[in-house]
DNA sequence: CCCTTCTAGAACGAAATGGTTATAGATGAC
DNA sequence: GTCATCTATAACCATTTCGTTCTAGAAGGG
């Protein structure tokens, strides 16, 4: 987890804390209020905003004694760039060969195998 | 790590096996090649294909003795589905946003304050 | 000031991760 | 069958991760 890319992928391989921004994109909130949702201690959720904060998700700011965080998307801006050098690999092959299959199929119901 | 996506980023945290996803796009390989350029035993490279696979990002097949991988791109599909909820906090907003603000401040640059 | 509110840190434990070396297993060649 | 080749597994270790509880710290309100 030494890179940016990694730290990101890395924080949203967290289901806890892919939904914490998904709640964020709704507004900022405080620790209380994004803790609520899950069945976990507020410490726990403050290490997920300091792993999201250190990947660059969320920045954080004060009101009184609360802390908003706040979604920062320009990493998943990243990681949808690094993604795309991927995009031929789907997007060319399998829909169209899936379709040219699902096609054969309604006309050939017998040739579908499951090859274990 | 339970559910599908999470290992899917949780397999593109790891720099290793992005490189080894690099290096399948230009054809499959057998372990001994994909290991090559990295200071790791073949065992090490072993497990991060595994991690790959159980997160369906390769697939694997026999040649002899040896273990061809596969790059299979439909999990980076799912990734790309996930961040393109987020799109619009990147595209729309920053960038125009601030390319407005900027202009207001050379006109007026008394109007621009910091709430907070 | 003191007290309340909200959040972070410390200390701990269980489990996962990422690497090692040594060895076992699968496959094809001879 | 025997041997060579290629890869996976086992056993181990260090580190990180994710959760806990308890306590400390920061910021305002009365």
């Amino acid at each position: 987890m030494t890179d940016q890319l990694s730290a990101v992928f890395g924080a949203l391989a967290d289901p806890t804390r892919r939904a914490i921004l998904a709640r964020l994109r709704a507004g900022d909130a405080n620790v209380a209020e994004l803790a609520a949702p899950f069945a976990m201690s507020q410490p726990a959720v403050s290490r997920h905003l300091k792993v999201l904060e250190a990947a660059g998700l969320i920045t954080r700011s004060r009101r009184a004694t609360a802390r908003l965080s706040h979604l920062e998307a320009n990493p998943l801006r990243d990681a949808t760039a690094w993604l795309a050098g991927y995009r031929e690999y789907w997007e060319e092959s399998h829909d169209r060969l899936d379709e040219l299959l699902a096609r054969l199929q309604d006309t050939h119901p017998e040739e579908d195998e499951e090859p274990t």
